[in-house]
DNA sequence: CTGTCGTTTTAGACCGGTTCTAATTTGTTG
DNA sequence: CAACAAATTAGAACCGGTCTAAAACGACAG
């Protein structure tokens, strides 16, 4: 028997390393939002979503903290906010780059593959700016 | 001495016919705001800011009635509401197809040349939605 | 293992933008 | 001009998000 056989020991080693390497100390709290979300793949969350999540498992994290920890983690790279309806942000768990689909009816956020779209020309920044960060939105209606 | 020498002796005819056309009574107010709004090229502006420019001037309009405006305008297709921070709405006057520079340090929209941007490949719309519009932000930090 | 100290979490107050409500005013039509 | 529907209004309410001050916690030295 070896060791690749066995269960992980320590199931939050990864979390621990990712939280430590973004300068973050590994709170109970932080821990908790961690796994929910980054241990299922790609997701896009609202603060008010997560917290619900949260206090559904068997999690006691104040809507406080969940806020704290949602800028915090984007601070840190581990997540992006992204803005598409007003008075709501969204938080998505994939910070590579990246487009969406943003469907109104049910305030649907899905990532766009991200070969699937192109820009071919890009405009020059106005004086004394440069460009941070181009995004699409490709906003759908239901049929 | 012909017509078009002269003043237009009903200064508000064309504003009148804009809002008449979108199904609008021209009430007052509605007017108004249509001036700021429509008189001076292209604008970005926030519900507040433009309550605030109808204070300063002569016109005494609520704050709701800016509200209601701006969404019944933006309902007529008058205007186009953009998302771009969390927590406030910018109308656009501009509603032709384009793109927009956001100058996140101030807060700053603005419109993108038409044709300086190009989509060179568009993605499918997920099952059962329809493409209802693409949105580029072009997100620019000062040097 | 314990004491200490800076960090994190928390409940709840607060904030700013936006929407709602019910009463009043206004525009339109006959 | 009367009558009625539509629009406007002040102010309350709402809602996502932020702030505050106090309590709890994590890390580390001893």
């Amino acid at each position: 028997m070896q060791y690749s056989d066995m269960v992980d020991p320590r199931p939050f080693a990864p979390i621990v390393q990712k939280l430590r390497s973004a300068g973050l100390r590994p709170t109970r709290q932080r821990m908790s939002l961690a796994k929910l979300l980054f241990e299922t793949g790609d997701r896009h969350v609202t603060a008010e979503q997560l917290h619900q999540e949260a206090s559904q498992g068997r999690i006691r994290v104040s809507l406080a903290t969940v806020y704290n920890t949602l800028h915090q983690f984007t601070a840190a790279g581990l997540l992006r906010e992204v803005v598409v309806q007003p008075g709501r942000s969204y938080f998505d768990t994939n910070t590579s780059d990246h487009h969406h689909f943003f469907i109104e009816a049910d305030g649907d956020l899905q990532d766009i593959p991200g070969d699937s779209v192109a820009l071919s020309k890009l405009p020059e920044p106005p004086q004394g700016t440069r460009i941070a960060r181009v995004e699409v939105i490709v906003r759908v209606a239901k049929d």
